[in-house]
DNA sequence: TACTCTATAATTAGGAT
DNA sequence: TATCCTAATTATAGAGT
């Protein structure tokens, strides 16, 4: 045992010149990848193959769970040949239709997703809209903004009830059903299923509809709830 | 920039819980990995792959030449993928363990896609829900029920109404205030996948590519809008 | 070929940015 | 999220067994 101990040496990375270390090398070499590798899986739980030729043309495979189904699952995911060139180092333009293919399909995929996200944002936004709050949280403009929608809305109810009625019945019914339905006395009348339910986050805003159309507009597709936003040309106390 | 820094810490390998770091040290081990991989590739001049599911899914692979080489060499190396384990030379039963909980996540992921869709459903169906329609696509039954409904809202906006002009006026300038309101009123997925093909000799990391109460209550919770379901309980004309 | 030992090179956890 | 930074942990070259 020489005094001379020289400790790890650095070596660069390059290809080995002598052969009697090089088996050396690849041995500890290998052993550290696949415990790196190992850990890896370990630590974050991630699947991985590890498939390793020696210089004697060996095979040494490391695969969690197995190299099979992460072989498996890689074909499957590689469903994308522009990520995956022939051979890796010369990257080839496979088809140029099959190109244009998938990006287009990338597009259209990451189009969905910034509707998906989008919509979330909205639903947030929605459900701070102030037209929304109970009765009670609302300040004297918004509850008089509100109240004037819903008159109005209202009013086109009746008259299309009115157009109802007209149809079985002389007119003159048309008070008495109305009177009838008012006195009714249909306290509640609330549908539990698309409600708060005190969790703001359950709250789907999608079930009340939010565009704004002229309230006295003719539009046949006016929203029964379209005059509930705030209206800008609104001529209301403050 | 405290003096307090406490450098590599120990770290047990064993499963991360649920730490924020896990994709943080998923990212950085790989890119050790990797790196590893090249320089075993660079120092011995053998082939591998290496091929890294994230925690997110998404695919990561090395290979020297390419990863397709490597595997279609695997292939003819290898006639039963399954009797290559970790170490390569004594085939072994996959972990169970590790197999498990794989099986596990992929159980979690499908249960999101699945919550996610019945979201999209159920957005879908609240969407056709009746009261939501033009006033004049409503059929009798259906405009009683609204207008009952938004008699209701109003009797209680109404209310409130009145007490925030208690609070500035007279109690009678109710009504004025009121009729001048209703006269006023205009009233994917796509998976990235990444990959560095390895010329070996040139690792470059960066190449990888109310509730309810009755509608009268007090409930200071109830939204104005939970009056407009419809109800199994009305005596409503059919 | 695969160990051990040692000194040192390399990796990386945690923190800050 | 992806860096940079630091300090401590790990990996490993070289030599010997």
């Amino acid at each position: 045992m020489p005094g001379n101990k020289r400790g790890r040496q650095k070596v660069p990375i390059a290809k080995m010149e002598k052969d009697a270390n090089l088996q050396v090398t690849f041995s500890k070499r290998r052993q550290g990848l696949f415990k790196k590798a190992s850990e890896l899986c370990t630590l974050c739980r991630v699947g991985m193959g590890v498939i390793v030729f020696s210089p004697g043309q060996k095979v040494f495979s490391f695969g969690n769970p197995d190299v099979k189904s992460v072989l498996d699952n890689f074909k499957n995911h590689n469903h994308n040949p522009l990520l995956y060139t022939q051979d890796g180092l010369n990257p080839t333009i496979p088809n140029l239709n099959s190109l244009l293919t998938q990006e287009m399909a990338i597009l259209e995929m990451e189009k969905k997703r910034k509707k998906e996200l989008d919509e979330i944002k909205n639903k947030r936004e929605e459900t701070e809209k102030w037209w929304e709050k109970p009765p009670n949280q609302l300040d004297l403009r918004q509850n008089t903004c509100l109240t004037s929608a819903l008159e109005n809305l209202k009013m086109e109810l009746v008259s299309q009830r009115s157009q109802h009625l007209q149809a079985i019945d002389p007119p003159n019914h048309y008070g008495e059903s109305y009177n009838n339905i008012v006195g009714g006395g249909n306290v509640d009348l609330f549908d539990q299923t698309r409600m708060f339910d005190g969790n703001a986050s359950n709250y789907n805003p999608n079930s009340i509809i939010s565009n704004h159309g002229p309230m006295y507009g003719n539009n046949d597709n006016t929203n029964v709830f379209e005059a509930l936003g705030p209206r800008s040309n609104l001529n209301l106390p403050e």
